[in-house]
DNA sequence: TAAAGAAAGTCCCGTACGGAACTAAAAAAA
DNA sequence: TTTTTTTAGTTCCGTACGGGACTTTCTTTA
């Protein structure tokens, strides 16, 4: 189960030869590479890069909040989504979602109706302004995505996509919490 | 500089072939498969199921936010740091990671002395008492990632750990902003 | 020197956030 | 059928968070 030491170390040099360390931030080489959680690190400041700046504009641009953006993000991928859908694909909370489609509902961006087959839920619409506002917002997303990317060549990115993908692929088969005892402190 | 459209079909369906969609969820796979932004969904969904159970179990286990874990998560790498240090490595303002380093201080988790050279900043350390709490969080964090990594093979592994960190290290040459204009709305 | 500019941390303040309790409807069990 | 249990969504409330102004010290320029 639990990998050789060797290969752990291994895992989290991910390479370090090839790469010019010089221009890494001291604290930031540390992370990457005296780090038990090679992975995690990665993953986490790469999420960080990209969304801080992309939600400071759309805060800016739009002024709304993440949980607005995540929103309208999901409903330009497939509209008619109902709020728990929203939730359980953004892992957003179900309060923070539902206050965020109020938000949205009164400035006009989306829009719902009464699932008539299921009267507790709501089926969600962009409005053709929501749609308009989507559409704005990925635009700079896909160049912040290239900017980061820019370093890979094409068959790096191409491999880097696979192997994300079948990691999120497998997430079913993931514990929900945490495997340690419940019974802290 | 831009991919081609077809190019960038290809790197958003993410040998998606191979995949058995069966178990995914919908939304998930509509975001996967259907997304401009293939890498950003991708870190973020990944960032996202990592971190919550983490934090949960870090804030239950030991009545730690986020910001505060991040802190002794930069000094269990590297003693010593200064508070701008963690910032810049992290991410988070000041001011958030300044308020976390004075709720360590007072639950002794963490120490600090004024640096001579730099009358202005502090150098922090952990106390023994942050030493055991760091290491006691490393090892869920650990799980989560094999839990997370299992259903990739070793090769796999050590091909994504090296592609992820390729784009870090390339970091320093993304812009810190957004390159779109300025005058928003 | 002195004066202007930048940098390290702290503080204030408004707000967005998430846990938990709540309502209403649907599903499951009796 | 009625009763219990789950599910969808909202509301309440305390708190953690980040922008921005502020103090102090260091650095730069004149």
């Amino acid at each position: 189960m639990a990998e050789t030491e060797a290969f752990s170390v291994l895992l989290r040099e991910g390479g370090r030869q090839r790469f010019n360390e010089a221009n890494v931030d001291e604290l930031v080489a540390a992370k990457l590479w005296q780090n038990p959680c090679w992975f995690s690190f990665r993953i986490n400041f790469l999420a960080l890069n990209f969304n801080v700046p992309i939600y400071r504009w759309i805060e800016k641009k739009f002024g709304m909040q993440r949980a607005e953006f995540v929103v309208i993000y999901a409903l330009g991928l497939k509209d008619g989504l109902t709020a728990s859908a929203v939730c359980t694909s953004s892992g957003f909370p179900k309060n923070t979602i539902s206050r965020a489609i109020q938000k949205l509902l009164d400035k006009d961006i989306v829009r719902r109706e009464i699932d008539p087959a299921d009267l507790r839920s709501f089926v969600l619409y962009l409005t053709d302004e929501g749609k308009r506002i989507v559409d704005e917002c990925m635009q700079p997303q896909i160049e912040r995505e290239q900017e980061m990317l820019a370093g890979l060549t094409a068959a790096e990115k191409l491999m880097l996509s696979e192997l994300l993908c079948k990691v999120v692929v497998d997430s079913p088969n993931w514990s929900s919490g945490i495997s340690v005892e419940e019974s802290g402190e």
